[in-house]
DNA sequence: CATCTGATG
DNA sequence: CATCAGATG
C-alpha cells in the first residue's frame, strides 16, 4: 500500500503531469486555525519567488542527507514532503540495503523513487523520489572505482538531467582525501558529457564547503576533510567549467547559514556549521532560478534539507 | 566524587560495620505523603522476614543482571540501590571494560566496589559492591579457559563467602554448549573447595532454568539453551554437592516466577520468561535464610533483580 | 528487541 | 554524538 501523505489541504496540483506545467502551490496560511504548537510550520515553507523576469516558480526540488534513512523515518524526516509538497526529493546517506528499503519511503503516493545502495551494506547510498516520472534513470557515473559505493543517480527529464550525489568524505586524517581526488574530476567530467545535452542540475552533499564563509571556523579546519585546499579547489574547478553555486550566486554575501552540524558538541543549537549541501545549475540555467533555500529548522539529521525553486 | 546516593530517610544503619551486626532496615511507609506517582514504591521493598526460629534479617544481598552497566545507568538501573539499601549488589553482564566504568557505579557513597571484565571489550563481566570491605576479593575461578572471560568474582567475609558469577550462556544452536559443559564441573570444583573452609552464598545469572516450574516454556526448550538437559543436570549436580536453591527452597510450588524475559516479542509484558538468577546456598546457611525475592517490579535490563535476607 | 564494538562521518 | 553492521544474548 502506497504511503498517503497528509498534504495541505489547499493543494490542488497534477500529481503526475506529463510536463513541467506544475502550477505553484499556493499554501493557505489563514485557514482560521493554528495546527499545533511545534515550531515547523507549513506555511513557513511558502514562497512566491521568481525569476529575474518575473516568472514565478513551478518546480521545487529538496536535498537532504538524511544520514541512515531508517533513523530518519523513525525521526518524521518525512514530514518534508507535507511541508514542501515537493515535485522532487533527493537523499543522501541513505545507508540502507536496496532490500531493507521501509515501504515508507518505497511507496508515496503520487511520486516514483530510485535508490542506489553501496555494496558495503550500511554505508553510503542516495535516491531519488520524483513525482514526475524521468525519461531515464541512471545510476552511477560510470566509472568502476566508485560505482560499487551508491554515490549519484542521474535523472533525465525532458528540459535538464537532475544528478544527486553524495561524494566521498576525505575522512578524519584525510585518510581518503585520495578516493576523493580521484572522485572529483571524474565526476566533473561525467557532469560536462551530460550538460554538453541538456542543462543539468547537480544537488546533493558535495562534501566541501567552498570558502571561508561556507564554515563556522575555516581557520580550524584548513586540514580537515570538507576544507582542504584541494577539495576546494576541486569545487573552483567545478563552477570554472560553466556550473553556479545557486545559493551562493543569490546571497553573495550571506554569511552563518550552513547545512551541516556535528552531533558533537551541540553544534547544532551553536550553528557552527558548514554548508556542504548544494544545488550546483548549468550556468544557462540561472534565468530560471527563482530561489535557493536552506530549511535549517527541519531536524532529522546532522543536514539539513535545501530547497530549489526554478521556472522551467 | 562519590556518588550520594538519596537512600530513605529514616536509614539509621552503620554503613561500613566491622561485621554483620547490620541492623535491620525499617522503612517508614507512613511518612505522610505519596512521593510520586511511578508504580515502583521504595515501600514495597520493606520485608519482616526472618528466620524459622524466629530471627531477623541483618544482611541484604542483590543480585541483577544488568545486560549492560551503561545502558542500565541511563535507564536509572542504580535506583535499587534506593529501594532496597542492599548491603551488597552483585552485578552480571556489565559488558563494560574497566577503564570504562562511570564513575556512578565505581564510587557510590558508603560502598566499596569491584570489578572483573572480559578481555573481549563489551562482553560479559561481573562486580560486585559492598557497604561491607571484603577481607578478600578473588576474580575468576583459577582457569585459564575461562578467567578471560570476567565470569566470577569472590568476596571473602568473615563468616561465608560471597561468589556471584556470569555462566556461560550455550548460545543460540548451542555453539557453545561445549565452553558450558566444561565451566560447570570447574565451577562447581572450585565452590566445593570453598565451601570446606567457609559456607558460602553464590548469586548470579545462572544460565540454567531448572525445571519445568522455572520457565514459561518448558516444551518448546528443552532444545534450547538454558534448559537442556546438560545444563540442568549440572544444576542438579550442584545441589547434589551440598547446596540450595534458596528461592525454590522457601517457594517449593511458586510458579511463573520468572527473573528473565526476552525482549523479543513482548515477553515480560506476557510473563514469558525464566528464572536464570539464582541464590544457591551452602545447605548450613539454610537455617540462616530469611527470603529469597524476585524484584520483578524493576526494569532496566531483560534481567530483574533478586534479593536474598540472611541473619549472620 | 536489546546490549555491546568498531567503522564511518 | 550520531548512523550503520555484526556479534551476542
Amino acid at each position: 500500500a502506497a504511503r498517503e501523505l497528509k498534504l495541505p489541504e489547499s493543494t490542488v496540483r497534477q500529481v503526475i503531469s506529463s510536463d513541467f506545467e506544475l502550477h505553484h502551490y499556493k499554501e493557505s496560511s489563514e485557514n482560521g486555525k493554528e495546527k499545533d504548537t511545534k515550531k515547523v510550520r507549513t506555511e513557513d515553507f511558502s514562497s512566491d519567488a521568481e525569476t529575474k523576469d518575473g516568472k514565478k516558480w513551478n518546480l521545487k526540488i529538496v536535498s537532504w542527507n538524511v544520514d541512515g534513512l531508517r533513523a530518519w523515518l523513525e525521526k518524521d524526516g518525512m514530514s518534508v514532503f507535507e511541508h514542501e509538497n515537493p515535485d522532487i526529493v533527493c537523499l543522501q546517506e541513505t545507508k540502507c540495503a536496496i532490500a531493507k528499503l521501509p515501504n515508507d519511503i518505497k511507496d508515496i503516493n503520487g511520486y516514483k523513487s530510485y535508490f542506489m545502495s553501496a555494496k558495503l551494506d550500511g554505508y553510503s547510498g542516495v535516491g531519488l523520489i520524483s513525482k514526475l516520472e524521468p525519461l531515464v534513470v541512471t545510476y552511477g557515473i560510470k566509472d568502476k572505482a566508485h560505482d560499487d559505493e551508491g554515490r549519484c543517480i542521474t535523472a533525465e527529464y525532458e528540459k535538464f538531467y537532475l544528478v544527486t550525489v553524495y561524494v566521498p568524505n576525505a575522512g578524519r586524517k584525510l585518510v581518503t582525501l585520495d578516493k576523493r581526488m580521484d572522485w572529483d574530476p571524474k565526476f566533473l567530467k561525467y557532469l560536462k558529457d551530460l550538460d554538453a545535452k541538456k542543462p543539468i542540475i547537480v544537488c546533493g552533499d558535495l562534501n566541501v564547503a567552498h570558502n571561508e564563509i561556507d564554515l563556522a571556523n575555516p581557520k580550524a579546519n584548513k586540514k580537515n576533510a570538507g576544507f582542504t585546499k584541494e577539495e576546494r579547489d576541486s569545487f573552483t574547478d567545478l563552477l570554472s567549467a560553466g556550473f553556479v553555486d545557486s545559493f551562493r550566486h543569490l546571497y553573495p554575501d550571506a554569511t552563518a547559514k550552513y547545512t551541516f552540524w556535528t552531533y558533537m558538541m551541540n553544534c547544532r543549537a551553536k550553528n557552527i556549521g558548514w554548508r556542504l549541501d548544494y544545488f550546483v545549475l548549468s550556468e544557462r540555467l540561472v534565468p530560471q532560478l527563482c530561489d535557493s533555500l536552506i530549511r535549517d529548522t527541519l531536524t532529522g539529521s546532522d543536514h539539513c534539507p535545501i530547497t530549489l525553486l526554478m521556472h522551467m
